[in-house]
DNA sequence: ACCTGAACACCGTTCAAGT
DNA sequence: ACCTGAACACCGTTCAAGT
């Protein structure tokens, strides 16, 4: 559980996974496969990392960070963050899934990732926790279903998006 | 890919598919133990089934039917629908899962399956495709968190599906 | 017609052994 | 200190063989 000190060698192993996953997707990630595209066996990368799942994490760090850098550069405007969001999932979908589909291995992430990656919406949407919650989950949602083909085809994505920004936009009102 | 004529031991098959993912998770089904379940060797299953994913296609069907009729029991007002969406995918993660996390096998269900289960919700929010489409995605995105554990510890995941709700209860605006 | 054991090509991970 | 091959307990699936 050591970070250790960026021993090189465990910087290419992530390297190497991140771009694995980037370019051929989540499950050719294997211990075997990442071995080789760093020129070891899989026993071999054990002297690196503790296991699998600590290189997953490091990779769900590293997309937080990535993916809160593209919504900061549209802060402010609630459409321009939503295209923001979306087009990194469509850039990113190993990453995203990653990010967004697996269980966070919270305790490993550096203390603030989180919140800094939701820190724009939450200031885009006047600060009022809740809402900004249900609106990141929606996104999510659209993202989500968009990357598993769960639209009927023919589906007006564009459309919905800007239902759910329209749904946002208006003041929040209390009708209950 | 013959549906077959309901050859009983095939029932059989799925009914304890359906309950090893209920009771002890997705990831507990596997041709070993679904073999065991129902007293044969995984080898044996595939005389009565084509693969797994065909056993997977039918547990989203059979999953998509009752989420929609427990929907349609809410049918009209948008809250207690959203209650009964979330009161579903908790009392039935696995199938929730199967059924909203995995790309949907389209070509096995039946024709109307997915319709059927959309359409109390398109009706909730006034017939407006685009809307309901929104809605559906980001009912979908706050039940995934939640279920996924993604939310902050001590988040009020009541009032994030109370401002969803009231975000979709407003009329439709266009303020774009 | 239905079920079996053995096998194949995979997983993640452990461990004794080499350098 | 770093890497290896062999092994273990798993996967989904195929197939020849038994009844």
């Amino acid at each position: 559980v050591t970070t250790a000190v960026a021993s090189g060698r465990r910087q290419e192993i992530l390297d190497a996974a991140e771009q694995l996953v980037e370019t051929e997707g989540i499950d050719a990630l294997t211990m075997r496969s990442l071995g080789a595209a760093v020129g070891m066996r899989a026993p071999s990368l054990y002297k690196h990392i503790h296991d699998k799942d600590e290189v997953l994490a490091a990779l769900q760090q590293r997309a937080l960070e990535s993916m809160g850098h593209a919504l900061a550069g549209a802060a402010g405007d609630l459409r321009a963050m939503g295209r923001a969001y979306r087009a990194w999932a469509l850039a990113h979908p190993g990453l995203y899934e990653l990010t967004a589909r697996r269980p966070l291995a919270r305790h490993r992430l550096s203390e603030g990732t989180e919140a800094d990656a939701a820190a724009p919406l939450v200031a885009a949407v006047g600060g009022d926790e809740h809402r900004s919650r249900a609106l990141w989950a929606a996104a999510h949602g659209l993202v989500d279903l968009e990357l598993a083909d769960r639209y009927p085809p023919g589906a007006d994505i564009d459309a919905a998006w800007d239902a759910l920004v329209d749904a946002f936009e208006a003041p929040p009102t209390r009708n209950r």
